[in-house]
DNA sequence: GGTCTAGGTAGAACGTGTTCCTATGATGGA
DNA sequence: TCCATCATAGGAACACGTTCTACCTAGACC
């Protein structure tokens, strides 16, 4: 199954190739953090990882397929410590999944560079990157429907066809909010308010 | 009042420059028509519209602000059309916004190409194109608002603050679906029913 | 008419994403 | 051990957005 796509972690034998492949997405993540989407420049990463620029392109077939591959690193480890911190506070579905979005949102915002960088990418990706799209599309409805059900005796059922496509819309609303942040055209606040209000029409149970 | 952004109508002097103007976005339309976001290329569109690249840039200052000009121009004239239109079909909001956002959908889906351009510049904007797509976004709202009340007794007053709240996550909502259909990430039908379901949860009067 | 200037033309030049090519080294099978 | 294969290094080459330089033109003002 190797199409136009990133190498995955789990098509790479070697472990010396496993190290490349995060050297790599280390080093992305730095400078993103350093300087946004701009300073991302793929001859800075590959210096910056040590790995020739061909080899950059072998692992990751464009600028884009690397920042949303790394954006698919973060948001795993993000669904892994929200997994792993047990209940979610918050009475209703509504305010426990506020609680996810702000306290995500909050991590982004403290990184606003490597945050421009991944949403821009996210934003500008094509049909090529479907695959690391999926990604994070996933994780995002994921920790969206745990934080619906967390806590509740029907935890471990399944989420319903309703609550995914309301997972769904809040991701849609969180990603424009996320952008008119990213693009310095709504504030932090703003953003948070907006997102509020958002969850507040869309969950009213 | 003269920042970096494009030239707008009104500070354009003589005829010969609105005429300039208009060939540029007309040049811009049509490439991006034919072949998306990647053929609207710069030099193209410079000689398509008869124009010295260093006249280009001066009319409109990036590749991003140029194709966002195109789409405001776009909506504007969508925003026109639906105002001449009068009452909108639909016994409630919800009905008259999804009538309204299917019919403006599928224009643009009947233009793949354009909309996928049109859109990615739009993902991609920062700051600097704000004026741009400020503009963009009046319409929208408007269009958005003037369906809640079309055929009401309450027509002529202006939108509440929810209002424009809800016709703002519309939005959102329907951006990222476009998104999602311009990436290849969602079909055409996909998209249809994610925003009705959208419109379903939001507006329920 | 003469001249001044904003705005236009033509095209070279530069930066960065992407592709391509060749040489070098590593790895695994005979 | 030797060979075949393939990943990597190193770097030139190319494409397109953007900037810059040099020159030209039309029209306002005298």
């Amino acid at each position: 199954m190797s199409t136009t796509n990133s190498l995955a972690v789990e098509d790479l034998g070697s472990a010396a190739q496993r190290e490349r492949r995060k050297r790599i997405l280390d080093a992305t993540y730095e400078l993103a953090s350093d300087g946004g989407f701009d300073a991302v420049q793929m001859r800075a990463v590959a210096e910056k990882a040590d790995v020739a620029l061909g080899t950059l392109y072998r692992y990751f077939p464009s600028k884009i397929h690397l920042l949303v591959s790394a954006l698919a690193r973060e948001f795993n480890r993000s669904e892994a410590l929200i997994k792993e911190m047990g209940d979610i506070p918050g009475d209703t579905s509504a305010e426990r999944v506020i609680y996810i979005m702000k306290r995500t949102t909050r991590g982004l915002q403290g990184d606003p560079k490597l945050t421009e960088a991944l949403t821009r990418a996210f934003m500008f990706a094509d049909s090529s990157v479907a695959a690391e799209i999926h990604t994070v599309g996933m994780s995002l409805t994921t920790m969206l429907t745990h934080a619906m059900h967390s806590g509740q005796p029907s935890e471990h059922v399944d989420p319903t066809d309703e609550d995914v496509a309301i997972a769904r819309v809040i991701g849609d609303v969180w990603l424009s909010a996320l952008m008119a942040w990213v693009t310095g055209r709504s504030s932090a606040a703003e953003t948070g308010a907006h997102l509020e209000t958002a969850v507040g029409l869309l969950l009213r149970d």
